[in-house]
DNA sequence: TCTGGGGTCCTAGGACCC
DNA sequence: TCTGGGGTCCTAGGACCC
C-alpha cells in the first residue's frame, strides 16, 4: 500500500569525504580539516576529522593545536566552503531526479517526501545513485515525520538505511537518554535529569504543565512531544528565506585599542550590508557581538527606524551600538549581525 | 578541549499604552 | 492617585543545530 514517507538523507563525513575525493592519496590517513590548515594557529578548531584522526581523540570542534598534539601524524587541510557548496549542489541534483519532494537542510542533509509502498527500495536506489554519481556515501533514515527520519539516519550510519516510525518508536527510543532527541541538547538534558527525567520514556510520561513551568509554555510541552516521537512532516521545497545574516571574527591576539575595535566593527557592518544587498534584502535591525577575554560574550542591538540597504546607515548604527558597551577588557571576537525585512507570506 | 562561524527560535523583563 | 490588568514592542541572553 502506497503512503507518504519522510526520508532523511545524511551525507557521511561530508567535508572529509569531499577532501578525500580531491586528495585520494590521503585515504586511510588521519586528516583534519579546519581554518587555514595551519595546526599551529590558535583559536581555530577542526571542522571535521576522518575516522583515523578520531581514533586519536580528534573530533569536529577540537582546537587544531590540540589536534596536532594528539595526532602529530595527521594531515591538516584548510576548509574550502565553495567546494563543499558545489559538492552539495551535485548531491541535491541527484536527489531531485527521483520522484520525491526535496527540502535541503544545510550542505550535507536533505529531507525528502515520497509516496511509495517500499521506502527501503527507494532509499537504496537514492543511496546508490548518490554513490555512483558523486562518489559520496550517505545514510538514509525513513520515518513518519522529520524527527523520526532524522534520528533514523543517525542509526543507519555509516552508509546504511534505517526505518523508525511511530510503530517502532517506543521499542527503539524509550531507554535512550533525552539528549538522543533532535532538539534536546546537553543543557536541557541535564535540567530534565534534575527533575528525575532521564530517559525518553520518562520524558514522554511527564506532566506537560510541570514541563511548561520549568521550560516555558512552548518548549516544555514540546520536549514531551519529541519524546513521543512526534514532529513536523511537511516538506517545504521552496528555498529558505533567511531571517538575518551575520559575520564575526575571532582575533588571534586580543584587541584592546578602541579605534582598532571600532574599525573592525565598521568593516564588518559594511561587509554585512554588502551581503544583504547581494541577496536583495533590506536591513531592519543591527546587532553587535563582543566576546571578551577570556570567554565572556555580550550582545547589543537596535532596531532601525526604517528598513535600509545603505552601508553608511548600518555602519553608523553599528558604531552607536558599540558605544553602549564597556570596553574594559580585551576583545577576542567581534561580530555584526542584521535582521532582514521578511516578505509577506 | 583554552574553546570557529553562521544560523534559528524561545524566554524574560522592561517600557509604554489603554 | 497611591495603584489593576492586559497587550504589544523591544532588548539581551540562552539553547540548539549544522
Amino acid at each position: 500500500m502506497s503512503r507518504d514517507w519522510i526520508l532523511h538523507v545524511d551525507l557521511d563525513q561530508f567535508i572529509a569525504a569531499v577532501e578525500l575525493l580531491r586528495h585520494p592519496e590521503l585515504r586511510g590517513r588521519p586528516v583534519v580539516v579546519g581554518g587555514t590548515g595551519d595546526p599551529t594557529q590558535p583559536r581555530t578548531v577542526a571542522a571535521t576529522a576522518t575516522y583515523e584522526a578520531r581514533a586519536h581523540g580528534v573530533h569536529s570542534g577540537t582546537p587544531l593545536r590540540t589536534a596536532l598534539r594528539r595526532c602529530p601524524g595527521a594531515v591538516f587541510l584548510p576548509t574550502d566552503p565553495p567546494a563543499y557548496e558545489a559538492a552539495s549542489a551535485r548531491v541535491m541534483a541527484v536527489l531531485r531526479e527521483f520522484p520525491v519532494r526535496v527540502e535541503v537542510w544545510g550542505w550535507d542533509e536533505a529531507f525528502l517526501g515520497a509516496i511509495t509502498d517500499d521506502p527501503e527500495t527507494l532509499a537504496t536506489d537514492l543511496r546508490d545513485a548518490v554513490r555512483t554519481r558523486t562518489r559520496l556515501e550517505c545514510s538514509i533514515g525513513i520515518g513518519d515525520n522529520k524527527h523520526q527520519a532524522k534520528l533514523a539516519s543517525g542509526l543507519a550510519k555509516p552508509a546504511g538505511i534505517h526505518r523508525l516510525t511511530t510503530d517502532t518508536w517506543a521499542e527503539t527510543m524509550n531507554d535512550r537518554p533525552t539528549d538522543a532527541l533532535w532538539g534536546i541538547g546537553a543543557k536541557t538534558s541535564r535540567k530534565l535529569a534534575a527533575l528525575g527525567l532521564h530517559t525518553v520514556a520518562q520524558l514522554a510520561a511527564a506532566d506537560p504543565a510541570e514541563l511548561a513551568r520549568h521550560f516555558g509554555p512552548t518548549n516544555g510541552p514540546w520536549y514531551r512531544y519529541l519524546a513521543l516521537g512526534k514532529g513536523e512532516a511537511e516538506i517545504v521545497t521552496t528555498p529558505w528565506i533567511a531571517r538575518g545574516h551575520s559575520r564575526e571574527t575571532t582575533f588571534t591576539d586580543d584587541l584592546t585599542d578602541r579605534d582598532a575595535i571600532a574599525r573592525h566593527v565598521a568593516d564588518l557592518a559594511d561587509q554585512v550590508t554588502q551581503d544583504a544587498t547581494a541577496a536583495g534584502r533590506e536591513i531592519t535591525r543591527v546587532s553587535v557581538k563582543i566576546r571578551f577575554s577570556p570567554f565572556l560574550t555580550r550582545t547589543r542591538q537596535t532596531k532601525l527606524p526604517a528598513p535600509t540597504t545603505d552601508p553608511a546607515t548600518v555602519t553608523r548604527t553599528a558604531l552607536a551600538v558599540l558605544d553602549r558597551f564597556d570596553l574594559d577588557r580585551p576583545v577576542r571576537l567581534l561580530g555584526v549581525g542584521v535582521d532582514y525585512t521578511m516578505p509577506d507570506p
